[in-house]
RNA sequence: UGUCAGGUUA
């Protein structure tokens, strides 16, 4: 069994610096915002490993890592299909006490929802307090990915009663749930909502609507809705 | 307005 946690075992970095990283090791260690947009911009050019031993660098220097760290590294990980490195980072959102941000929760949920599956996603959800309308269309989507469509619908039934905000993703989401299920009562019944809303002329909302209505078998609600809608050009 | 999340396996 290998104990080598990612977080303990800070290796020595040996290897080529790069000119870029050597200006920044001469910059004040605290400057956590210069750490976060390294760590992004190796996030953004995927490369992964060097997200990690980043991390692994700010901790050995004493560099506290915030709010906006976390979500980066657990993202990573989750690039890097790793959920023995997920895991290590999870620790550290709880140790340093971010496990109530809504990016880091987002990120949590993400991770575990695509390296587990939604019953791992959520158990992150559960324990999450203030659920933000990310929150809930992340696992409103996962249900439908692993072809849930009536998990789905129940969890936006509960959203709506909870007084999320609920905005064009999470709608179209949850239109997506009902033509999956081919349940035309459950996509008028959102369509209703739709209208609640006033995002019934929402481009993603409305292609979600005719499409759901095409899956249903209604040409005639599809035809009402494509009349209607903003960009037919 | 100093940095982060959900549509994208269409």
């Amino acid at each position: 069994s290998q104990n080598s946690s990612v977080i303990c075992a800070l290796k020595s970095h040996s290897g080529h610096s790069t000119l870029t990283q050597q200006v920044f090791e001469e910059m004040p260690l605290s400057d956590t915002f210069a750490w976060n947009n390294l760590i992004q911009t190796h996030l953004s050019n995927g490369e992964f490993n060097h997200v990690v031993s980043t991390y692994q660098r700010m901790l050995l220097l004493g560099v506290r890592p915030d709010r906006h760290t976390l979500p980066r590294v657990l993202t990573t990980s989750r690039h890097l299909r790793s959920l023995r490195l997920g895991k290590q980072f999870h620790g550290q959102v709880l140790k340093l006490g971010f496990c109530y941000d809504h990016y880091v929760t987002t990120a949590l949920i993400e991770l575990y929802g695509r390296l587990e599956g939604s019953d791992a996603a959520k158990r992150i959800f559960e324990n999450t307090p203030n659920k933000n309308s990310v929150c809930w269309t992340l696992l409103l989507a996962m249900y439908v990915k692993e072809e849930k469509p009536g998990l789905a619908i129940d969890l936006f039934n509960q959203m709506v009663a909870s007084g999320a905000e609920i905005d064009n993703v999470a709608l179209a989401t949850a239109i997506g749930a009902c033509g999956q299920s081919k349940s035309l009562r459950e996509g008028r019944n959102i369509h209703q909502t739709v209208k609640r809303c006033g995002l019934e002329f929402d481009v993603l909302v409305s292609n979600s609507l005719l499409n759901m209505y095409l899956d249903c078998g209604s040409t005639r609600d599809a035809r009402t809705v494509f009349n209607q809608m903003p960009s037919k050009d």
